[in-house]
DNA sequence: ATCTATTTATAACT
DNA sequence: TAGTTATAAATAGAT
């Protein structure tokens, strides 16, 4: 006896642009593909690796390894770190920054792991769907709130440089730019209890919520 | 009669760190494969996506759709256009030329599309282990002379109508435009024989030739 | 770089 | 948005 098949199973997909819901349904599916990627590729060969996309609806989500301001600063500068320790102590700084960041990261991700093995002790089923890495899901789900704080203050410094470096870059390719006035106004956030704007309802996303993936929650996908 | 399996097929890895050979092999295969996923996710989904990969020796890889600078732009200024567009003429100007750019990069691609089809109609063979995406490989690879002088033509022909376009607004707005010149600076490679100034040793990433993969050649991958 | 055997990622459906 | 299933793709191991 053939029962007959429950579905057709995957279809080849012709590559162009799709419309409606199908974009929709696509663009998350892949989306989470490609970070689960990236993500394992850094785990496997130790490198440092940044996704940025940016949907139709403008709205922002990334993925970054050990976390997207360190990446960008260093694709910035030119990929090495020897490079940007000679340019000026400013980048001294933010290499400085970057490395005590990084280690932070490092036991926070130790500390998670803990964590998550406690609570896979307790669950021990069903994981294989909803499991993944600790970057792999939004900031706040695994933050708790004294932490965010240091988070951010820290961030929002790094930002403010890599956010000079790239006005610097882009004003080195397009004429000039006053690109630092924008960032200025959108990276102080100043004195908003720490709740970062982009989690408020603006479209800024600041890019402080990086080593880890996240997306706005604003209009539809 | 049962033939002895040639090979194991594909093993499952566990995600840890890799060394030595296995590491650079497993480097190489998987950040084709994410580059091309990444490539995929942006036309299925029309979406933006910047892949930046930076090895364990520094050496860094990346992948942008339309291009990794303007996407920079667009999370450091926070993803929204229409923000970017309010704070300023200027930067009305650069989001302009930025929209503007994008098109004519989706001009391309097409234009890039369609030669890649009659060259496929040509050859026809083995294509699918090489096969892939334009913008999926390095641009010293699938760029022949002549195709190389059709890009760049097409591109500067490209390029001619959004610097019009924007002279055109930017005059409106107010005395002239400042962008022309820049502009001329990074589009014009002019006549050093079609080789990208990045693809002569400098780890200069100019913006122009993005949509796309390539690496720096500096050191070992 | 190529070639399989398998593991993964996902398109279509619920 | 979240499962399920069948199939398309990616890729580990070996050449």
């Amino acid at each position: 006896m053939v029962m007959p098949k429950k579905t057709q199973g995957r279809q080849k997909v012709e590559m162009k642009e799709l419309d409606g819901n199908q974009r929709q349904v696509t663009f998350s599916k892949r989306r989470a593909g490609l970070f689960k990627k990236a993500g394992e590729l850094s785990v496997l060969s130790g490198a440092e690796i940044a996704v940025i996309v940016i949907s139709k609806k403008d709205k922002v989500y990334c993925f970054g390894h050990p976390n997207v301001e360190t990446i960008l600063n260093r694709y910035l500068t030119g990929g090495d770190d020897a490079t940007l320790a000679e340019s000026s102590q400013e980048h001294v700084a933010v290499n400085e920054f970057n490395m005590q960041y990084d280690e932070a990261q490092r036991e926070l991700a130790m500390e998670k792991n803990r964590l998550k093995e406690i609570e896979e002790d307790v669950k021990m089923k069903k994981m294989s769907g909803s499991g993944g890495f600790w970057w792999d899901k939004p900031l706040d789900e695994n933050m708790g709130l004294e932490e965010m704080q240091h988070y951010l203050w820290s961030l929002q410094e790094a930002r403010k440089k890599v956010a000079a470096k790239l006005d610097e870059r882009m004003s080195m390719r397009m004429g000039k730019s006053s690109l630092m006035s924008s960032m200025d106004m959108k990276v102080d956030v100043g004195n908003n209890n720490f709740v970062y704007p982009n989690l408020n309802g603006g479209n800024n996303n600041g890019g402080v919520f990086d080593s880890h993936v996240y997306g706005f929650e604003l209009g539809q996908y």
